[in-house]
DNA sequence: CACGTTTTCTAGCGGCGCTAGACATGCGAG
DNA sequence: CTCGCATGTCTAGCGCCGCTAGAAAACGTG
């Protein structure tokens, strides 16, 4: 079984390789400059090894987005419970809004591969994959605290609205970057209401 | 000069019939279904006649945005200015949410278009178009009644961020479209704040 | 070592945005 | 009315895209 078991291994570093390639590449240059060409080029193998691993560059994509929704979790998930372990609510909704904000802001590309690209992934519906839902619960933690007498995942539902919103216009150059504090404050103290 | 006008004529009127096939071609198949040559089989020209009336294909895609953008403030502006001629803060922004994501509902290619696919448009900027100037000051002439001791324009991006948001989610099929009327009274809620 | 399976590559399909150069059309002058 | 020319339009093609069939190579097994 060794000659299959390293067959395997091999294979799974190279699923990787692909999936870390496309990353790099989309990160520098675009999710444009990521072609199967030239994403074949640097993995220096020919393209149809890209189609044994995945069904299509779209499941490259989604791939990427799906590793990118757990970073996206975790990053979210240890800012609020490292900085803020009894705060506030109004504390805990920045650190949650700062630190999603600032992911989204460094992992652009892998931000898009998640909500503007992966149009085959789902929320909220059975087939949704568990990263998402994690997400989403890590987002939910955070605003129960301070729903108020609103149901709290509709709560979290307007709050990641709002901060998606954020990324993808303050990204388009839609909104004038210097006033990006501001906009974290006013967020904060709408959201948390008068339960902050 | 009446040949000259009347060349002048026809090549505007061939300019928007480009254009509202566009959109038309858009809202049907999506916009990777509005190539240069489908465009061109359509309108009964060539693909160069395109070339002849905009430097490419982001050009068009710019044009209908820039349309659209005109249409949506029209859309947010009746219908505040209509239904709530002297009502409460909360009447009027809810007003104006429905608007907004009614418009976009009935209109996602052209709001893609605006919002995601026209990079080039810029906001908040010197070389900023009237059009989304107008659109954020019908957002901003709202949102500055309840503004409170915040500052109304940063009040309105955050606003405008929250229902961008909520377009974007929605038709991504990640948030369940059979809360959405929860989610508007959430929004109304939380953006009117203390000032209802 | 030779065979057969598995893996990889070469080459090509149809379609994309875009454009150079051939061709047609229609105006104004004689 | 006809001719020459400018203007407008089309044909054909470039380099690229995602994707794939079939040839070629690599490799484990008897």
């Amino acid at each position: 079984m060794t000659v299959q078991q390293r067959k395997e291994r091999d294979r799974a570093a190279r699923h990787r390789l692909i999936l870390a390639t496309a990353r790099e590449l989309a990160e520098a240059e675009g999710w444009d400059a990521v072609t199967t060409r030239r994403l074949a080029g640097r993995i220096e193998y020919s393209q149809p090894v890209l189609y044994s691993h995945f069904g299509g560059k779209d499941e490259i994509v989604s791939a990427v987005a799906l590793e990118g929704a757990a970073e996206l979790t975790e990053a979210v998930h240890r800012a609020v419970h490292a900085a803020v372990p009894d705060a506030s609510g109004t504390a805990a909704v920045r650190a949650l809004a700062t630190a999603y904000l600032d992911w989204a802001r460094e992992n652009p590309a892998v931000y898009d591969a998640i909500f503007s690209m992966s149009t085959g992934l789902r929320f909220a519906d059975e087939a949704t994959p568990a990263p998402l839902r994690a997400a989403f619960e890590a987002l939910d933690e955070v605003f129960a605290r301070v729903a108020g007498s609103a149901d709290s995942g509709t709560l979290t539902e307007v709050a990641w609205a709002t901060l998606h919103g954020l990324v993808t216009l303050t990204r388009a150059g839609r909104l004038p970057a210097e006033y990006a504090p501001a906009r974290l404050e006013v967020l904060v103290d709408r959201l948390v209401g008068a339960a902050g």
